[in-house]
DNA sequence: GCAGTGATCATA
DNA sequence: ATGATCACTGCC
């Protein structure tokens, strides 16, 4: 117990850096950790969707690039955060390579069920907007996967979308 | 079923 | 400057 292991299993960029799809479907049974008031805590990821790109018209990048999706634009890895309803804070991830808008929206882990309750638990706000998922962030990824059976369904509350992009199968849930 | 809440974006 | 919209939640 007196050696810090080398090796980590801190999720790197390159795990992002394909597209959001398999993005979303590959965090499941992943840990998300954060590190706050000097506490460190580890919830598994249960549920997540993935936003595809700008022909995606469910995704916030399907009307151009603008400031708030902007970070969508940056390099895989980074979180985008933005706040929906006046109240809740989302928690994404941003996949692909540079200059290509998609990113996946983390829903549930651990006990935390339904993406406000997670921004809200973990304390997400603006100011990790565009910052990379690494330790010195205190928010990241790391490896183990617990195992489960995966389900894929329709998004939430992407209606405005139309039917073709509404009902296309892009929330991924992890049953044990 | 629907109120709360405020950033964001299009329109002007 | 104004108004519609919103990747949600909790209480009626």
């Amino acid at each position: 117990m007196s050696k810090t292991p080398i090796s980590t299993t801190l999720l790197r960029p390159a795990f992002f850096d394909r597209p959001a799809d398999i993005v979303a479907r590959d965090l499941l049974g992943r840990t998300l950790m954060r590190r706050l008031d000097g506490n460190r805590m580890g919830l598994t990821v249960t549920e997540t969707e993935a936003y595809l790109g700008p022909h995606d018209l469910a995704s916030h990048s399907a009307h151009g690039r603008t400031a708030r999706t902007e970070v969508m634009y940056g390099p895989a890895g980074s979180f985008y955060v933005y706040l929906v309803y006046g109240l809740h804070w989302m928690l994404n991830i941003v996949t692909g390579p540079i200059g290509y808008p998609a990113a996946v929206l983390i829903r549930s882990a651990g006990e935390l069920e339904g993406p406000g309750k997670l921004g809200r638990a973990l304390a997400i706000d603006e100011s990790m907007n565009g910052r990379p998922a690494l330790p010195q962030s205190g928010l990241w990824f790391e490896e183990g996967k617990r195992a489960g059976s995966v389900i894929a369904t329709p998004r939430i509350g992407v209606d405005y979308a139309g039917p073709r992009w509404s009902a296309r199968k892009l929330r991924f849930v992890l049953r044990a």
